[in-house]
DNA sequence: CACAATGGTTGCATGACAACAACCAAAACC
DNA sequence: GGTTTTGGTTGTTGTCATGCAACCATTGTG
């Protein structure tokens, strides 16, 4: 039984460790529910509250601008957003989540057994407290490389 | 500001979504320790303590058969394992780490700033915390070692 | 012994993802 | 007003991961 050390790398190699050897259970899962890779959830995700450029996109996700444009072809194309230029600045593009994008999210969100059956081994509170952990972690965003 | 859900959905999305963001961060210095992909690390971690066959390998990785010849091909070529038929049933390939493979795991848990700068937010009990979960998760896994 | 089942191997085909070059359009700057 | 910078697009290439088909060697079973 490994004990993981509390390190920063030894922190990240676990949970690292644990999401990638279970990806493939999400990934049946969530690619029944629409047939799109997982990095358009990704990128929905961040302008679920309020639209942004292609660039903060890209940025926010480590990716470069090529990339960040066949995502974005992508959800507009499911009609999951939109993409209109910015009124104030016309090479700007600003991605918007329609609502059907919206509730798209939702879906993945309350996906049934859409999460690995590893969950159930912690308590109420122990899921409290990693939500707690992993909630101040994604708080830090890093930028680009 | 998002607030995880304490559902097995909601954890699992927050955490696929915290590794999948910073994944490229731990890559970069990982492929300057060894050029070899990360499948290697995950498949060389579950030989550490004890000898596996590949077909042990490939169920916990959850990769099939063919998949599980190319990465110890890797190890193989690299050093980092040996691939010897079990003696009681010479069928079945039984790998091994190497001292040189040791060697690697522990470079790659020291990696200096191998983890994003994520890690660094949380205090030294929220590490030990984030790290018991993580164990409790892992000790789930199958083929956990 | 004939025959299946198991553990691995080889080869191929696909899809996701990242990196990059070349390019266009709209600002910003001198 | 011409140049540079920025945001985005198109297309190509390469790598990794995944899946499958066909095959070999060994073992187990009737």
């Amino acid at each position: 039984m490994t004990t993981t050390k509390t390190t920063p790398v030894g922190l990240w190699l676990s949970m690292m460790g644990i999401v990638m050897d279970h990806k493939w259970y999400f990934a049946e899962r969530f690619e029944k529910k629409l047939p799109v890779p997982y990095s358009r959830y990704r990128a929905l995700r961040r302008v679920e509250q309020q639209p942004r450029s292609q660039r903060e996109l890209a940025d926010a996700m480590g990716v470069d601008a090529p990339a960040m444009t066949v995502i974005v072809n992508d959800l507009v194309r499911h009609g999951l957003a939109t993409r209109e230029a910015h009124p104030d600045d016309r090479r700007v593009k600003l991605v918007t989540a329609t609502p059907a994008g919206l509730a798209w999210l939702d879906d993945v969100r309350s996906l049934p057994d859409g999460a690995p059956p590893l969950m159930d081994v912690l308590t109420g509170d122990e899921r409290r407290e990693l939500a707690r952990l992993l909630d101040k972690l994604q708080a830090s965003q890093v930028g680009a490389s």
